[in-house]
DNA sequence: ATAGTCCGATTGTCCGATAATATCACCCTG
DNA sequence: CAGGGTGATATTATCGGACAATCGGACTAT
């Protein structure tokens, strides 16, 4: 065994076009909001069949970067939408056994310095938001509190104006929601409890007091964690396949 | 205008299968390592054409769920690779023209927690594998040194055994890498400084000693933003659109 | 055992065709 | 001239069928 020969590699013609097509997208020959050609000009372009076209068009098209408006026929180079990537990584992380540890650890991690970093660059307009979602508080019902909580860090994110952030912490937010609701609906207190939380971290945004925003940041999500314990659900298990959002 | 009505939807044959297999994928009753009935086999059983069905494999090979080993004919049902879903994260993110400031803000919240946590969770093959890495620290090779650089990061993120936080960072790791190796080629300091920083973390991960390892990443990345000063790189420039790695 | 050979199954790719519908230039009417 | 109808055309979604390449085995000869 001297001599050793890396394996041949052979990349299907479907794969080729998807790779020539990304390329100038990222590159932005091909720019946000522009108009594909049709298939049957792209397979003259690329010498291959229309069916071959079609499967890498496809490929794009889960990835986000092709996208035809309701009722449009021409594919349009797009953006990826947040809630579709975030969707993907979610999914990956739950076929990946992740726990709600995990999960829970991950915001523990990133919620308290994005708060930090929206008390410094907030504007207006990301308090008002901010601002009408605090004002939705408790809500009677689980699914919707649930989601209003998630809600709440979605526009602490939004006020970061650091898409990374944004993106980061959407995946948690979408795994620990099932979780979420049941502590609410098992946890007397939780509502309550949420919402103060939610009030101290507007006011110290609103203040520009990074500081605080951090810290009440923490203890809400500390909460968290005692509300799994209260409504008994075990730290270990891993986090549901849940139902995804279908992307717009 | 008191009757209102909702967009009429309509989804695409390729689109049902695909929704249909991914369903079957997330909730484990097509299990990973499960190789996926033929084609042929698929269109007879969804009551389509095999085009149809081609179109759909599509999508889920590029989500990464289903794959086929080298030299495979049949499809097998798979979990995500980190990297490829990190790929698509770092693709959006660029076409969102996240800028260096935002990724480097990124790690600054990331990095510093992940680090106490593998102090806390390292196992003996974890420190292995972080020594391995950092002994291979002072690259002549700008190219290398970026990489081994990135790779500590990636090593320090195995050993918290926590997928959310590796997948998490690993987006960031790859846009950085190309400002990484400016910073190395033009810093003179730069190799030194980050072989230094990784041993001083390599040990309090070692002693279990997180609040040293914490404070010693927490440099370590402050450094970088030094090194993008020295280096006289813009941190409210785009991240490139770098090349990506094909996933396997 | 190892190499040669054959065969069925399966994928990659192509061709051609049809129905549905989005797009657009055009015309008509008030 | 504005705005609404109206075809002709372009384009997609889906189908059926075809063929070459090749993978996985089985079987055979060395």
């Amino acid at each position: 065994m001297s001599v050793q020969f890396a394996p041949v590699e052979f990349e299907p013609a479907y794969r080729k076009v998807a790779a020539a097509l990304l390329e100038r997208i990222t590159d932005r020959t091909l720019a946000a909001g522009e108009r594909l050609p049709p298939e049957l000009e792209l397979a003259r372009q690329f010498g291959v069949n229309r069916s071959t076209v079609r499967e890498a068009l496809r490929e794009l098209e889960s990835t986000g970067v092709l996208r035809r408006q309701r009722g449009s026929k021409l594919m349009m180079v797009s953006r990826p939408e947040r809630h579709a990537v975030a969707d993907g990584v979610s999914r990956a992380l739950a076929l990946h056994d992740v726990s709600i540890r995990d999960v829970w650890e991950g915001l523990t991690i990133l919620e308290p310095p994005t708060a930090e970093a929206a008390a410094r660059h907030r504007r207006p307009t990301d308090l008002a938001r901010i601002e009408a979602t605090v004002a939705r508080a408790p809500d009677r019902n689980a699914e919707r509190a649930a989601r209003q909580a998630a809600e709440f860090f979605r526009d602490v994110g939004e006020a970061t104006h650091n898409r990374v952030l944004m993106l980061a912490h959407e995946p948690l937010l979408q795994l620990l929601s099932p979780s979420l609701r049941t502590i609410i609906d098992e946890v007397a207190a939780a509502r309550t409890r949420i919402a103060t939380a939610q009030r101290r971290i507007l006011q110290a945004i609103r203040a520009g007091d990074a500081a605080e925003a951090r810290l009440w940041t923490e203890k809400h999500i500390r909460d968290f964690r005692r509300g799994f314990d209260l409504a008994g659900i075990d730290l270990a298990r891993r986090v549901d396949p849940w139902s995804i959002d279908r992307p717009g």
